[in-house]
DNA sequence: AATAAAATGTTATGTTATAACATAACCTAT
DNA sequence: ATAGGTTATGTTATAACATAACATTTTATT
């Protein structure tokens, strides 16, 4: 089974443990997401389903689609970029971690990596020192992939 | 002397120092991310300029401006929220390395902190083992500040 | 089949940002 | 002092990202 293939069943079937659904249409944005190695418009994601599966999806559906497939955990958004990505590890079994991103800042290519639990603390301890409250440790680094350094 | 003349008065040195121009209408900008406690978008700013100083500062002109004072280290773009602050160290006299931010969600309040040398060499490990380059280490993370949460 | 809930469509508009070209202000060398 | 280049700002248009509000369609359940 290619990819592809896997993760949209491993989305299917983690969507209905939730009692949501995966619809065409969110199927199809999500493909574009999981086909794509980098990421991707809401705008971008309209053109990618009108392309591929002759698919007109008004943008303010792509957004609602992006948002329900964000709750599920299928998709990140990379605020520093206004763009979304797929979830690297939809078709692992383990739970994961708080996804950190390296982003090029040219071409939008985005790696998903992890930090050590030891940073993630640290992280933690500064934001309670300020006074802050943390909403999530995910970490948005602007970078320069290999090919366009 | 006040914090903002204080600032101002750093500002313009820096600039000269730089061979650059810290004209009125740069002045006002920067006095009002100065002066603000928050983030503020640049039609913030025009808004701010037009309330402050009678001044009328074309949105454009707030954009070039606000690429002026980037590049004279004397504000940050904060990239999740598409709002700017000022640097909190421009009446520093130290030089200060790469800033990381703590910025609410709610009101866009901003805590400019440092963290620990270690972890930016852990990050940067991070990137370069992903085979990514670095542009700059700038961490900006999701709060809520006390007062929000 | 009737109904309620969920998903999607439609239209309008708000917000952030840049492109392209015009004009004004300011140095600096003669 | 002024001609000519450089820097700064103005103007207009438009691109790109995003949400509000309300209508319609689809789906699941009784």
């Amino acid at each position: 089974m290619n990819k592809l293939d896997a993760v949209i069943k491993h989305a299917e079937q983690q969507c209905k443990t939730n009692g949501a659904r995966l619809t065409d249409k969110r199927k199809q944005v999500l493909s574009g997401l999981v086909q794509s190695n980098k990421a991707l418009s809401a705008y971008e994601l309209v053109d990618y389903c009108e392309t591929a599966f002759s698919a007109r999806i008004p943008a303010m559906s792509v957004y609602r689609i992006l948002d329900f497939l964000e709750s599920e955990h299928l998709v990140h958004k990379l605020n520093i970029a206004n763009k979304y990505v797929a979830c690297a590890h939809i078709s692992c079994d383990h739970a994961h971690g708080t996804p950190q991103f390296l982003i090029c800042k040219k071409c939008s290519t985005v790696k998903e990596v992890s930090i050590s639990q030891s940073t993630i603390l640290e992280l933690k301890q500064t934001v309670t020192d300020a006074d802050y409250q943390l909403i999530s440790p995910q970490l948005e680094i602007n970078c320069l992939c290999a090919q366009c350094a």
